[in-house]
DNA sequence: TTCTCCTGGTTCCGTTTGGTAACTGACCCC
DNA sequence: GGGGTCAGTTACCAAACGGAACCAGGAGAA
């Protein structure tokens, strides 16, 4: 089918790259430092869902791959703020998009998920 | 800091659309199926990192969700296409761009964890 | 007839990941 | 001096994940 050959190593490298920026979490950190810089537990107020734990290591997989910047003030109590570098900004456009589809698209997902529920056993397949 | 106010509820809920959506494999099956309906061992073999039991988890969930149909041909032996619905195709935009940045900016990152872990234990965070 | 092959998919079991929650450490307030 | 706050770690446990073997079922070979 001739595949626009996008170099398989390459494709390969991306795969592993998206390991961690396809990962929930890592989207929604970046969704949220997108709008501003925050503090921990400013993230963790605004990811709901997200623990302590999880939140810990996706900022830190964040900061190790040069996507969030950490920033600790010397204060008490203590005070670390993160926020985008360049590099985590120029993948902001993409997760914008993402959510904004998630947005966009949620209430089609449900009602897919729904009549998927609804269906027997099998669907008449065309 | 005034943000947006894209709904707070709706955040929630595109949060829970990313639970899957922002699935590496999830991802990863999409820009497959992106180029061209696939059989299911066809998925497999290219995806590489993919176990069979993955495979079927995310493409029952894509089927699910409305992403993926799924088309079984009473055939022997048994062949099964997979192929983007038209919802599928609005995600596939953005699933390639996500594909495509990680394919460009592959080399900053690889750079950027190298330079995260030559660091003594701190950074001097100015 | 019997045996194997081929493909899509499931089940079993071991490993990894993620959530809960309690604890740390330094300082402020009472 | 004890409790509270913020950022983060650690222990523990459940669920998810990955691998490999097994299942179904008809075609073709022996």
């Amino acid at each position: 089918m001739q595949l626009p050959e996008v170099d398989t190593a390459r494709m390969c490298h991306a795969r592993q790259i998206l390991d961690r920026v396809g990962d929930k979490w890592s989207i929604a950190v970046i969704h949220a430092l997108g709008a501003d810089t925050l503090r921990f537990t400013e993230l963790k107020r605004t990811i709901h869902g997200i623990s302590q734990r999880m939140l810990t290591a996706t900022l830190r997989t964040l900061e190790r791959d040069g996507l969030v910047r950490r920033t600790v003030h010397p204060v008490v109590p203590p005070r670390v703020d993160y926020e985008l570098t360049e590099l985590g900004m120029t993948l902001l456009g993409i997760v914008c998009s993402l959510m904004g589809w998630a947005v966009e698209h949620g209430d089609a997902i449900d009602e897919a998920r729904a009549a998927y529920d609804a269906r027997p056993a099998g669907s008449p397949t065309g």
